[in-house]
DNA sequence: TAAAAAATATGACAAATGTCATATTTTCAA
DNA sequence: TTGAAAATATGACATTTGTCATATTTTTTA
């Protein structure tokens, strides 16, 4: 069922396991996920699943970086979500038992593990804790999606820029050197998560770096000034 | 605990529990939640509960209408998601065990019930349908939720006023008349649903019944023509 | 390595939307 | 009922943001 190039992991002793919502799970149920499950590895740029699509199964994400997208009317992209080691992605769909309204897509060399459906909902019902664990994740997302309702309505392109900046910070972190952004991103990539036109972000990406916010070279971008960023993008305490 | 001129329903025989997360557990649950829940009345703009208060358990609307909302930076409300009779309330807090991200607050004459979070989770414990209805309601919201920031992203006003018509319609349905809507609800909150100006929102009411798309007399609004709403909304199939 | 393609950058301008002022209408309470 | 307050409506204008054109740089592929 995998590809013969990809490496199969062992959950027993999976990093990303232990910070995943398969963390408290009873090793039987570890060991069962295990002989179910399959590895597979994804370039930059590859597409884990789409819109549109079927799911059959969960992801978990062992290494690596996601970004989970939807297609607009005008063929442009927005980016929702995203997921980096030790979050599942696809499990919205499944778990509501539709087709996937978004699609997800590696933007950096990524390892996942795919577990079957039934594998899933059986452990939901053996386990009440792991459903407790699968109801927090979605009130997170939920969470985080109605902010982001609540910016995109009230923020200036702006202030978005700057949160968004900061929030790529957090959600992946910064290389050793304690500035670069692990995270790269194409201008345009950049646009449709802020929710706006590639030319504005990039003008805003120019301004910030005139501005002494960040710099950059190509898409590696270095976080200057944080309070810097926190009062353009109008975040208090 | 209840307030003296409060009702308390019956969960047994209640209506609205048949449409709603409740519906297939089990008699002696019913009785249970019978027992420890308590009703409420609230008049039109009454809150039910405060964004940053710690939630107890949750809400079911029995009848009625509530508005969740969240406050953003100036002052300005956005509404997030709508509650009609058999919706629960006041869940994602609670569940993610965070205070209230949002305020909820009557939109009409309302009666809802409170049933305690220990009475939640026990619930979540022993019946793991009961689970999955609620991972199902979650993964829903996500779902609207996230259409929502593509929408308010990447579509014009216009046809987020004309897509939101449509959605209140949805929600809440018609008067026996066919074609006034039943909810009722000021310009600003309109515009706090659409993300836009007052003024905006306003203007765009009116083009919309210059070009017989909608009539209007105060806050009630007739739906005249809703493929003409479809074509303004950008919405095909 | 060179040519082609894609991404980034920037200016000029247009369109969409918000803001402010003010008038009118409606609602509500005294 | 009447006056005050709130909501709705509309015009004028400013600002924000998007679009198109085009130049430049970077990346990819032949």
């Amino acid at each position: 069922m995998s590809k013969k190039e990809d490496i199969q992991h062992d959950c027993e002793h999976c990093h990303a396991r232990h910070k995943s919502i398969f963390c408290q799970i009873a090793p039987d149920e570890v060991k069962i996920i295990n002989e179910n499950k399959w590895c597979q590895s994804l370039e930059k740029g590859q597409q884990l699943f789409a819109e549109g699509a079927y799911p059959h199964g969960i992801f978990c994400v062992n290494t690596g970086k996601i970004k989970i997208h939807q297609m607009g009317e005008e063929g442009r992209e927005q980016i929702v979500r995203f997921a980096k080691e030790g979050d599942v992605v696809g499990y919205r769909a499944m778990l509501a038992g539709e087709k996937y309204s978004s699609s997800a897509t590696a933007i950096d060399t990524t390892s996942i593990c795919f577990i079957p459906k039934n594998v899933i909902f059986s452990l939901i019902e053996k386990d009440s804790n792991f459903a407790v664990q699968l109801i927090k994740l979605l009130s997170n997302n939920l969470k985080h999606a109605e902010e982001s309702i609540l910016h995109l309505a009230q923020k200036p392109v702006r202030e978005r820029m700057a949160e968004s900046l900061l929030f790529l910070k957090e959600m992946y972190g910064l290389e050793p050197d304690g500035i670069t952004m692990s995270v790269s991103l194409s201008r345009e990539e950049i646009a449709t998560l802020v929710g706006t036109a590639t030319e504005t972000a990039i003008r805003l990406l120019s301004e910030f770096k005139s501005k002494k916010l960040v710099s950059f070279e190509g898409r590696k971008i270095q976080i200057i000034d944080i309070p810097g960023l926190l009062k353009v993008a109008n975040i208090h305490d």
